[in-house]
DNA sequence: GGGGAGTGGGAATGCGCTTTCCCAGATCAG
DNA sequence: CTGATCTGGGAAAGCGCATTCCCACTCCCC
């Protein structure tokens, strides 16, 4: 038995299909109120659901909002999924997921599967990467991504426009200020401390992570330091907790050393909360203790993460939000004309957020 | 400019619609080689990519897998739904995600999405509610579903199936032991202690809380303990952390009761690492140490939570096996016959995991 | 009272694709 | 050499719905 359809309905009414779509399902015109009743009641009592295939291919537009994430379960990607998903909810649209784990190769068979789907509007977040190997791909992402533009789709992506990507009609970037908070969260731990930083980066072309480890170093520069030196490891925690041993190790032998003058503490810098937790577990796992023998801090400001102990230093960034904004911008203005050209890209502002974990001790 | 059609593919490679048809999506007919090559390169030119709608329309199955969790940004249901993202690429559909707050009446809106959008399967996770507000819902929800199962949808539902749910052709449970895994964390905690338990439970009526802690006090009885008192609260780690406020009173007051012999340390059980987290982050507030004023376990060991100090005691719950093992369930499995009746279903297993946070100290 | 505007319903077309059915030519056995 | 069986391609009928016309009325006003 197959869902009963629009036509059964009408028949079941005695009404023409014409009619009984137009009160089922919105019309500009509408049916006399005892002719809705009648078709209504049949639809109810044939337990009628719209095919919404049927209707998106008759009107074009599917009712569709495709996200793309790197790992759905990274919390930093769950937390905007929550804002998209709420922002859809308000535009009566429902998100459509697609996972890539950050290749900018499987990015382009999602959108390619997006737009076979006809979605409306597509949200890509996660960081882009420009190294070398995902040259190619970012080109034919780029070229998939145009094309859906051009055929009236709309997208918007976190952070960095994809690389390669001409400025199309509905293409919008949501701007995160990853290197300006960078930049004053150095100014910030700089202040009144004189060890060595370090930075905890990801692989080098992606540009999140780059943008704030170049940010980092600009505000250290900006505070009379030294630049830190830059280890590159995995963007998640398990490159954190590498990252963190070999630290360990490091910062036991300078405390060993012991012949010069006391050495001063270490000050790390993980481009993202996981990582940063990652690098503390190793740091702990050999005997370390935070911010005792040395400071820590992260970015993002995961909230699955504030209740870890010491309380991790990291910029506040409004995941939710972002997630929100990036899908609204995709949203289809009624009255939106050419004639004030310019749309307003979203802002998003952070906010550094000190805490225990890069606090001066004893 | 509307993406390219078949027609114009075919037209353009000068074959009729059919055959472009049979060789660009796959057909039991396969063309002959140079006109294959013909069309292949047509579409290619034209960048044609095949309107999904349309191909489910005619052959009514969209390769879609709708999703409903509670809350994407729980990093519960976000484990999960990386299985069944996982699960719905190797069975090469996209996952269409509905989060609905735990509310059945969201939950039957969200599978009518789904079956407007002709999914072919949707998997349901997040606790059932057996609430008497939630009753009607509930009728109405199994009522969706139910429909949707004899329409020929398959659906699979994490834990508990949905009350007044017949189970229908199609219709799937993925149990989780709840109950014996509780059971069997209480008798490995009450080995050897003496302390009062106390559990933090979930608002009544949401039957995976329920069951914890059902098996909880099942496991203390089989220990010969008497049963636990139950806080019941919310949920989530909100609900932990006043749960926590509460405990934590109450430990100090009896501390400083003096009078009396040394009243033993109170044993915690969060019916979820989450809430277990907020109680924690509240005994913590309040100036209380874990395991050294009372000592806490949880359940689900959700991997972000790992990093956790003291290290939480939990039930390590296989959650993307869940995820993938659900969705898998719906797959349709092409040499299916009804001989074999019995379809099996997929069994699940957790672990108790005891870590630092219900050990014995001084 | 007659003609024009307005109203409410139905017939028909098309959205883009799959699939059945049909047909022309090729192949092969007798 | 003829009739039977394949083979590979095309024509056409939907899949379920929205929507554009079109038509039969009613209502109003001059």
């Amino acid at each position: 038995m197959a869902a009963s359809t629009l036509t059964e309905v009408a028949r079941l009414a005695g009404v023409s299909p014409a009619t009984a779509s137009r009160v089922l399902n919105g019309s500009a015109r509408k049916p006399g109120k005892d002719i809705a009743d009648r078709v209504r009641q049949a639809a109810e009592s044939l337990g009628y659901i719209p095919n919404a295939q049927a209707q998106g291919l008759a009107k074009s537009s599917s009712g569709l909002i495709g996200l793309i994430v790197h790992d759905i379960a990274d919390p930093y990607f769950a937390a905007i999924a929550r804002g998209v998903q709420a922002a859809a909810r308000e535009q009566r649209k429902m998100v459509l997921l697609a996972t890539t784990g950050g290749a900018p190769g499987e990015e382009r068979e999602a959108v390619a599967a997006f737009a076979a789907r006809r979605a409306d509007s597509i949200v890509i977040a996660g960081s882009r990467s420009c190294r070398t190997e995902d040259q190619d791909d970012n080109t034919e992402l780029a070229a998939e991504l145009d094309r859906y533009c051009r055929n009236g789709g709309r997208v918007a992506v976190v952070g960095h426009p994809v690389v390669g990507a001409t400025a199309a009609e509905g293409y919008h970037v949501v701007a995160v200020p990853n290197q300006e908070l960078a930049g004053a969260l150095a100014v910030e731990l700089a202040a009144g401390r004189d060890g060595d930083f370090v930075i905890i980066g990801g692989p080098e072309g992606l540009l999140t992570s780059d943008d704030r480890i170049r940010g980092f170093q600009e505000g250290l520069a900006r505070a009379g330091h030294a630049p830190a030196e830059i280890l590159r490891t995995a963007f998640n925690r398990a490159g954190g907790y590498e990252a963190g041993l070999q630290l360990a190790a490091r910062i036991k032998a300078g405390a060993s050393g012991g012949g010069e003058a006391a050495v001063p503490k270490l000050c790390i810098f993980a481009v993202n909360d996981v990582m940063a937790i990652g690098a503390s577990a190793a740091l702990r796992a050999e005997g370390l203790r935070i911010p005792r023998d040395a400071t820590i801090a992260g970015f993002d400001d995961i909230e699955t993460l504030r209740d870890f102990r010491p309380e991790l230093s990291t910029v506040r960034l409004p995941l939710e939000d972002i997630g929100r904004l990036a899908t609204r911008a995709t949203a289809r203005v009624s009255g939106e004309s050419d004639a004030d050209g310019e749309e307003e890209q979203p802002t998003v502002s952070g906010e550094v957020t000190l805490r225990r974990s890069t606090e001066a001790v004893g």
